[in-house]
DNA sequence: TTTATACCCGACCGATCGGTCGGTCTGCAA
DNA sequence: TTGCAGACCGACCGATCGGTCGGGTATAAA
């Protein structure tokens, strides 16, 4: 009666609370007691829903990619140019990064704390086969606008790297970010300026030229 | 007798082991008994040492902080123009992250983990200074460029942003990076192209367009 | 009314955590 | 020869870690 999601939703809010505290403070650094806890459950009733910390965390990364996989899968599908599908991929990653603070840290870090895991654990696969398509997808579309002339003859993989820096990288720079621009990293106006700047960044720096003479 | 460094280096040997296993794991993700155990001490030794685990945390990020400084204040200070300064900071900082590879990772930590540390704790100071020193000398130079006209009017902190991402976030990348390239993230040959990129992208992305009319 | 299932809990396990303590060994100065 | 300080160690501390176990409760099908 009190509570708002009575029964159903259990799961999800355990989900919810460890994306939190995952994105802050990694996953060595988050006891599944604080976990359980913060959730209003026992610790014991965690291994009810999830059978270990790796498969919750393993859970709460395939989440996020999931959302961020609908998000972009149809900008990716569009009929527009090279060009302006990229343009549309860098608004909506940062909206997705943006409407859900913590996304960016969790990425970031898993995107390098490969050594947390010594041994391949199975639940990691499906997060990986996330990751890796919606990274190859990203890589065609900028060889794809290589190909048809609109971009400069970068290297994909390099430039992909330089994109994710630009942009999930800002977002997971937390304090040390705000910081840098004095002022909240999430405000409407500064993420304007992001976008902006990455587009900006984007359409001088690795659009082909046509003046230009090539080396 | 048989230690090539016999007394002398017991130290420095904790700090390039913690540098190392920090990097790669994490603060949270250490034992101080691995660090220990692994420079050939016994766990009660590394507090004589250090006073304890924050306290090497944070000389470890020092040492790291410090090498960085002193590649980089010469070519700061020196009297080229701001676009050949800047080039040199892109490869110096490269060079650097290079040879002391698990500074990038470390450094990327630095920057996005102050939530390990709830409380403020007095040794992070001198680090904090230390990055926000580096970090407004190359905001500086992105400010003297646009003064100079020899950049296009960005915003430097965000600029600084897609820096480090373009430079820290890259070769903290690890196993991911490695995939997505194909192959080591620190041969020469990835090395060399890593430079050319980013120096291509802001020379094609940051430098005024003297033809193009403005906005 | 019985049985099955989902959900949740307190108590407990062995292991490891950061850190302390008392003491040993070595080299050097007095 | 003594004394002292730096370097090092094993044993131990309370706390917390991920995970298990047996049991309690509510709902719904049989």
């Amino acid at each position: 009666m009190s509570e708002p999601t009575p029964t159903i939703g259990s799961r999800e809010k355990i989900l919810d609370v460890a994306e939190s505290l995952f994105a802050r403070r990694g996953y060595a650094g988050v006891g599944l007691r604080e976990v359980a806890e913060t959730a209003g459950l026992g610790k014991s009733s965690l291994f009810h829903h999830f059978r270990s910390k790796s498969e919750l965390y393993f859970a709460v990364l395939g989440r996020v990619l999931d959302r961020m996989d609908e998000r972009l899968r149809p900008i990716f599908a569009g009929g527009a140019g090279p060009l302006e599908r990229l343009d549309r991929i860098i608004e909506a990653l940062i909206d997705e990064l943006v409407e859900h603070p913590g996304s960016a840290r969790l990425l970031l870090r898993a995107l390098f704390e490969d050594d947390d895991f010594a041994e391949p654990l199975p639940e990691a696969e499906p997060v990986e086969g996330a990751i890796e398509s919606i990274v190859g997808r990203l890589d065609a579309l900028l060889r794809e606008g290589v190909a048809a002339g609109v971009l400069r003859r970068v290297s994909t993989p390099h430039t992909v790297q330089t994109l994710i820096g630009a942009t999930i990288y800002h977002f997971a720079s937390g304090e040390f970010g705000e910081t840098l621009l004095g002022g909240p990293l999430l405000s409407s106006e500064e993420v304007r300026r992001r976008k902006q700047e990455v587009k900006a960044l984007l359409h001088h720096g690795l659009a082909a030229t046509p003046a230009t003479p090539g080396s």
